[in-house]
DNA sequence: AGTGCGATTGACT
DNA sequence: GTCAATCGCACTA
């Protein structure tokens, strides 16, 4: 196993859009029982200040407020009664905005992300935000914490630069839904979404 | 206290 | 391509 250092907090941008395209080919580290699973992230979306799209659009609550915690925060949320989302917290302390990790390449522990999954495809393990947090066991008892210091899940640096990077809409929402804040490594196999939006 | 709906996924036609 | 599953939360009253 690569020895892996934390991304530094004061290293990551304020702008949450700007947060969205730093954390592309950034390997995400979630630690398990049964052993550590790593990958790299390959697809994310901003959901940035007075974006009626986001969880913080209406002001803080009991669910969103990890939003607002100083950046590089986990806010974990459940969607549609299924599947957990994992983003980001971005900007300043107390202003509410993230960004939405919609995508991971299996690294490290890909065995236990097929057990966490069950399924066989390599590629359908963690395209998608709620299979890769599926995949690395990600729900609502990580919401809030540190990424930016070693746990149970936590940010670390890439291992190269990544390639040519990639803007389009955002998936699944409708509201400000001809943003182009969601960002992904071209020609990555991990990205989600139509391939119209992946060109 | 009740209602509507969503930053998705998986199964099915 | 279509559509149901499933539940916490935001909103209305």
């Amino acid at each position: 196993m690569a020895a892996y250092a934390p991304l530094a907090r004061a290293k990551l941008p304020v702008d949450t859009a700007s947060l969205a395209q730093y954390l592309l080919g950034k390997t995400l580290v979630r630690d398990l029982p049964e052993g550590v699973v790593t990958g790299i992230i390959v697809e994310t979306e901003a959901y940035v200040i007075g974006d009626a799209a986001g969880h913080a659009f209406r002001g803080m609550t009991k669910r969103n407020r990890s939003l607002f915690l100083e950046r590089g925060h986990a806010y974990v949320y459940l969607a549609y009664g299924i599947s957990y989302m994992l983003n980001v917290s971005s900007e300043t302390p107390g202003v509410g905005a993230g960004v939405l990790i919609r995508a991971i390449e299996p690294c490290e522990g890909i065995a236990i992300m097929h057990q966490n999954r069950g399924v066989e495809r390599l590629r359908d393990l963690t395209r998608g935000p709620g299979r890769l947090a599926a995949a690395l066991r990600i729900d609502a008892a990580l919401d809030g914490i540190d990424l930016c210091q070693k746990g149970l899940l936590w940010l670390a640096r890439g291992d190269a630069e990544p390639d040519e990077i990639g803007q389009s809409i955002r998936i699944g929402i409708t509201r400000e839904a001809d943003r182009l804040l969601r960002f992904y490594i071209r020609n990555n196999p991990f990205v989600s979404g139509p391939k119209s939006l992946n060109k």
